[in-house]
DNA sequence: TAAAATTTTGACCATCTGGTAAATTAGAGC
DNA sequence: GCTCTAATTTACCAGATGGTCAAAATTTTA
């Protein structure tokens, strides 16, 4: 255990000590499955990353699979949260901008969260596949007749909310999975907060002129 | 070999066998990348996709980097092939259209290659970093550029161009990388030649709506 | 302080996997 | 048919990696 390590457990009550380690192993995972994936991860490097020997990692955390379905389960959370931004609402100019900003925010300040999601569908969601059928299915299901009544009400043009919703979540979440494409086209730069509320903006008002009923109807 | 192989081998002239088998081992690597990364495939499942002995696939791809490296510089070739499609016009509409239905074409008939090209460029680009420093940095000033000239030119609204380029490209790509979680929202059914129509049409859509000029203007 | 429980740690093991060696077979040119 | 080259295939190896173990250290409890 390092001295920065032995520093802060001193001064923690024992029983915060799990709770605390746990806490390190988890965002120390969730840099290394990011970066690598699952297959490329190993213990040693979530160690490394974590301060902590691989046998200390496997002590709190009985298996690899374990550790990362711990760390998939995480993002469920920041997922959510992202959800409730898109509230039902009269307004669809307010929900979306809100629910745009939200995710724009989280690809900003959880890039490796946003990352381990994408690896994880792209692979198939061998993890996180009852989630997509129950809970993901459920609040999709939701937002579109959620839409859909915007359109019925003529508060926005017809089109297919579900395409809609795939826009949304697409562009929002590339800036955090190709945020290293990004920073290579930003003259390998991340975006600065200006750049950031610049492209937030743009993405809202694409998708808000294009939805907004003619002016004159 | 396996009956088939030898089948087709003794049909074909001796210089031909290895750019058919070659051809073979390409494809198989390109799913089995695009299913499980480069470190979760392993040379056996490639193999066994190829429906070769794995000590065939190193006779003609001396390491498993070798043939990422050439798995990945095929898919230049696809993203150039659109990229092509996104010519000098005069006419937005005309251009975005071309360029939006060519890169949903690609998405749907070569989801693998996008898969392979999201999962390198999410692990930091290891073996393409140069193809993004060089082609795509120019080609996206190039395209940056001639967005511009249609904002200056008063054909469309204007937006950074930058992220009117990403919002496409993330759109678009979605779909291919996306495809499992596209599915399992689907019914679990992959998307219809209809369906993939409605998206596109519905995808250009809200982007032309929300560049075009206001009528009146 | 003594005992009990928790945490830490280095050494170790079984398995998987990329890659190799060398022998065998098939095909092309004469 | 003979020779040379290309291709195939089996068995194998060395290193990496997930996971284990048991002893030591530390903290809590009595």
């Amino acid at each position: 255990m390092s001295e920065m390590q032995k520093l802060l457990n001193s001064k923690a009550p024992k029983a915060q000590i799990r709770a605390e380690n746990e806490r390190v192993i988890l965002e120390a995972a969730e840099t290394i499955f990011a970066q690598h994936g699952f297959r490329g991860s190993t213990m040693q490097m979530i160690a490394d990353q974590a301060d902590l020997p691989k046998a200390n990692v496997h002590y709190y955390f009985d298996s690899k699979k374990e550790l990362y379905r711990r760390v998939v389960e995480q993002i469920f959370g920041i997922w959510l949260q992202a959800a409730d931004s898109f509230e039902q609402s009269d307004n669809p100019a307010e929900a979306l901008r809100r629910y745009i900003e939200q995710k724009m925010e989280i690809s900003r300040l959880r890039k490796n969260g946003s990352k381990v999601w994408a690896n994880e569908v792209m692979h198939g969601a061998p993890i996180i596949q009852d989630f997509l059928e129950t809970q993901l299915t459920d609040w999709t299901d939701g937002r579109i007749e959620m839409i859909q009544k915007w359109i019925d009400g003529g508060k926005i043009k017809p089109i297919n909310p579900r395409w809609l919703l795939y826009m949304i979540w697409a562009t929002t979440q590339h800036y955090a999975d190709f945020a290293h494409q990004i920073e290579t086209l930003n003259a390998a730069q991340p975006l600065s907060e200006k750049q950031w509320n610049d492209a937030t903006e743009t993405v809202f008002q694409i998708i808000w002129a294009g939805l907004e009923p003619k002016s004159g109807a």
